[in-house]
RNA sequence: GCCCUCGUAGCUCAGGGGAUAGAGCGUUCGCCUCCGGAGCGAAAGGCCGCAGGUUCAAAUCCUGCCGGGGGCACCA
């Protein structure tokens, strides 16, 4: 990449500083090549920090003057120049945009991905109750949760992702209780959902389908009515996803933990490792000594059953039991008092593996214009079934990735529908669509498109142009740097900017003209942008469409 | 009380030490002989919550305070 090559520019420079003498050995550290900026400041910029100039006794601006002079020649720079305190510009010679687009040209889908890293990953998230439908807050942690396993594996990983089927405890017996209530009474039976059970309106559904499909053969039977319920549960689940576009290479129970004994073993394995103690007839882990706030109970003082986090030690050992590298977790930020817990976990394994958590921020939930609470017992909720109905996938996905998993999301569904016309994302779309527009004329104009090598790159010279490739430039950095941050908000950022700098371009530069050869150069960069964005919007778990 | 997170344009939000702080929506004024107007251009609009600190350089890092959200179970 082009960043690559001035980084080694500046490296070759400093070189020959130091060997000359100008720079003292000790000064040790290197040119910081910062973002293809703005196009006020030049093509490229890097800045010197100024402990480059310390040990270098002189101003950085000083220096900066001396590095430039002492730069190796390139096909690629025309010429560099001190900007701010400790600014280089660089201003690119017409070569690298050829080098940009035959580059993407040649690589296609692939551009913008790295190289294999060697590192496995397993990344889990929406992992929700199997209790209700799943609504916008696990829509948002989908969103994400597929778009960082998408940008982890473009930036070179080799992602595995996992949903988890809390199908245990008391949540799921109460679950039980409700849809048998309900069950009983789609068979005209009295019977009331109790009073901290799941009033929604879907398990009256789920009750009558039960009804309509065993008759009255499970009335004495609430466990296998959980059972089955939870299965239809989990498929509900699974089908509202995979129409979300998002899918899970594992599904895992937990239940499937504790029958397998599991979950004793990793109690036993705490047992011998010493972090563990009896206190009020229950099993404590001593996580306090571990870095957490507070000791967490295992097992509970009636002896039997155990806690999430028991089960949590047997997942983690599970997971870890299978191979990865590095073991991601999406939560909503209503589980940060969990994360030490788990963390302390891992450390009382010994884990060489990194345990991350990436916390997202809740999704408010707004109702004419008052907050509203969401409420899967109370059945206030906006599913993601509806969102898809009514503002489609793209939107949805688009809207719930944009903003960083550290912000709070209101959502106010009909603003959302309102708005859903001028989303961002159609912008995108249409850019796109356009791009493909015109790939189609020069098509049934009869224009031949030589290969990518053989167009003269250097007659694209207008600004328009030139910004364009450096953002298409950016794109494999910018994947990089997502993925690193974990930040695929980004993406839907650079998607924009890009579309618009297409815009421009469209209006400065008539693609299809007289001039053969200008017309060649420029359906080569059109092609690119229509790969770039069509990668980004990949990238998201959005359609590409070819038109509109 | 303790922990996490947010506070940037009228609104929703980007901005991981660097140059004149940006985008979308909204507002105002322009632009439909031309490859797709779901568009384009321009203008107005900012003590970057407040106060200290670190640094040549702070919206960004640190501390405190104020305000919003979330969390501190023998629920998951």
């Amino acid at each position: 990449m082009i960043t690559d090559h001035l980084a080694g520019l500046l490296e070759a420079g400093l070189d020959k500083l130091r060997s000359e003498g100008t720079l003292p050995a000790g000064a040790q550290a290197a040119v910081e090549l910062t973002r293809p900026a703005r196009p006020e400041h030049g093509e490229f910029s890097s800045n010197l920090p100024l402990t480059l100039a310390k040990g270098a006794g002189m101003a950085p601006r000083a220096l900066a003057e001396k590095l430039i002079a002492a730069l190796p020649a390139s096909d690629l720079v025309d010429r560099a120049e001190v900007a701010g305190p400790g600014f280089i510009n660089f201003h690119l010679a017409a070569g690298w945009l050829g080098r940009t687009i035959t580059q993407i040209a040649a690589l296609r889908s692939a551009y913008g991905r790295s190289a294999a890293k060697g590192e496995r990953i397993q990344i889990e998230f929406v992992s929700a109750n199997p209790t209700g439908p799943l609504h916008v807050g696990s829509g948002r942690n989908a969103a994400y949760g597929d778009a960082l396993a998408r940008l982890l594996a473009a930036a070179g990983y080799d992602v595995s992702t996992e949903y988890y089927v809390n199908d245990a405890g008391k949540q799921m017996e109460r679950f039980s209780q409700s849809l048998h209530a309900r069950y009983l009474q789609a068979l005209g039976r009295d019977s009331e959902v109790p009073e901290d059970g799941y009033q929604g309106k879907y398990l009256a559904e789920l009750g009558r389908e039960l009804a309509a499909e065993f008759g009255g053969s499970l009335a004495e039977d609430p466990g296998r009515i959980g059972r089955i319920g939870t299965e239809r549960m989990v498929q509900s689940h699974r089908r509202t996803l995979e129409n979300f576009r998002v899918h899970f290479d594992s599904w895992l129970y937990e239940s499937s933990l504790h029958a397998t004994g599991k979950v004793q073993a990793g109690i036993e394995r705490l047992n011998e490792a010493g972090h563990t103690f009896e206190k009020d007839g229950a099993l404590w882990f001593r996580s306090s000594e571990l870095g957490a706030a507070r000791d967490q109970v295992l097992v509970r003082s009636d002896g039997q059953a155990t806690t999430y986090l028991a089960a949590d030690v047997a997942y983690l050992i599970d997971k870890v039991s299978r191979g990865f590298d590095r073991i991601m977790y999406v939560w909503g930020a209503d589980h940060h008092g969990q994360v030490a817990g788990l963390q302390a976990v891992a450390g009382a394994l010994g884990l060489t593996q990194p345990v991350e958590i990436m916390l997202q921020q809740l999704v408010n939930f707004i109702s004419g214009g008052e907050a509203a609470k969401m409420s899967k017992r109370a059945g206030t909720i906006v599913t993601i079934d509806e969102l898809i109905n009514e503002v489609g996938v793209d939107a949805a996905r688009f809207t719930l990735v944009s903003r960083s998993i550290d912000a709070t999301i209101d959502f106010d569904l009909d603003l959302v529908k309102s708005e859903s016309q001028d989303n961002p994302v159609y912008y995108v779309q249409y850019q796109h669509a356009r791009t493909c527009s015109i790939l189609r004329n020069a098509r049934q104009q009869g224009v031949v498109q030589a290969a990518a090598e053989d167009a003269d790159f250097s007659l694209l010279t207008h600004e328009a142009e030139s910004t364009l490739i450096r953002k298409l430039a950016e794109f494999p950095d910018l994947v990089e740097d997502s993925a690193r941050l974990r930040a695929p908000h980004r993406l839907t950022h650079y998607a924009q900017a890009l579309a618009s700098l297409f815009s421009g371009f469209y209006r400065d530069c008539r693609v299809l003209s007289d001039d053969a050869e200008l017309s060649r150069a420029r359906l080569w960069l059109v092609e690119g942008t229509r790969q770039v964005l069509a990668n980004a919007l990949d990238l998201l778990g959005v359609d590409a469409p070819e038109s509109m």
